[in-house]
DNA sequence: AAAAACATACCAACCAAATGGTATGTGTCT
DNA sequence: AGACACATACCATTTGGTTGGTATGTTTTT
């Protein structure tokens, strides 16, 4: 038994990245140094380089296991198996809503930091979260175009998924500001109230 | 003529002021170096710590100007001179978005940059920013408030007020993340369009 | 199965550049 | 003359990154 050297590697690298993760999300990309990573995996800087070539990549990592995370957890939805697409729609918020109920989603999200701070100084790192969020806006809307012709609502697709992600985002930010998660849960939770009243009402005007 | 030697001290001040806010909005607090403000106001070290004792307490000075200018757009609009708390809120919405037409108010929120990036590594700057959201929060409260009375609609201010910022402060991200400053108009619309529909339905359950 | 050859995962020490900040000088206005 | 608004030159520390080495594992050869 015990360890095989590629095992404690592996577990290395994990390290690593999980330390950049915790950091990042705390104090954002550029304040998250090497140094630090290198302390939090208890591993020199010689160890820190031969898994990832600069920071960079490391940076690249961190957005890509991000974004995987998120994708895989929603795969495993019980929303997935919604018999119509309007109950598709409310169990994706309603999981949405459980979902950031969990404290480490809750301290933040991978590509509004990395939006944020490299949008005009990492153009490769800011391409890679700009892309994780035009997929996620992408199934937003496609969830929505299928409630819309399901309903017979006059919904904007486009719009109404912009509008959640921008709540999201927006109420991620406000609960680390007022040091206040509750924010989280009630703004989704407005937003679902909302969403599904005018998905249900048709030619309300 | 010419200018004195005290106007030319406000002047190269009000350029330190200047440059700090514009890199702090495009790259964020930590990324912004005085080496780089200087350059902006054409100016040497030296000079610079003349005017702040540190980086600091320039943060400090452009989180309070970014406030205050805020503050006094608002107290000029046309809103404030309202008849009713419902054309309040109307003219309230309506002055955001035209607002947020204004290129430079779409670079972003000082307030939300200080937050994702300070939470966890400056309290001073962190409660400054935290404490005006804080009392951006309350205004909003405050007229909801007066509008559900006078409507006699059943709104809750408080998680419509968070709401409000949430969209906001989400939109912004996510017009830098898309390069399509149109979110920001789009969602503070949709947002208005939603709250206005429900703030005039008594009691529509 | 033992030995030899090689690859991996890491460490210790180092480096140049950039960082925020300081000490001291100098011309200008009051 | 003295306060002011800078410039020059410097400093300690931190930054991302490199270099050469070494112990340990793995594979190949005999």
């Amino acid at each position: 038994m015990g360890t095989s050297k590629a095992e404690a590697a592996a577990a290395s690298k994990a390290r690593i990245l999980e330390g950049a993760q915790s950091l990042i999300l705390k104090r954002g990309y550029t304040a998250m140094t090497v140094d630090a990573i290198c302390q939090y995996a208890g591993i020199t800087k010689g160890g820190f380089f031969h898994h990832f070539a600069n920071k960079e990549i490391l940076g690249e990592a961190v957005l890509t296991q991000f974004w995987e995370d998120v994708e895989s957890r929603n795969a495993k939805a019980p929303y997935k198996n919604a018999a119509t697409p309007l109950e598709y729609l409310e169990g994706y918020l309603d999981f949405a809503i459980q979902s950031y109920q969990d404290p480490a989603l809750r301290q933040g999200c991978m590509l509004a930091i990395f939006t944020m701070e490299l949008a005009e100084s990492n153009e490769t790192l800011f391409k890679i979260a700009s892309s994780h969020f035009s997929s996620w806006r992408t199934e937003l809307v496609e969830m929505l175009e299928k409630v819309k012709e399901y309903t017979g609502s006059q919904l904007d697709p486009t719009h109404w998924s912009d509008f959640y992600i921008s709540t999201l985002e927006g109420a991620l930010l406000l609960a680390k500001a007022n040091d206040d998660p509750g924010v989280i849960t009630r703004s989704l939770t407005l937003y679902k109230t909302i969403l599904l009243n005018c998905a249900t009402q048709v030619k309300a005007k």
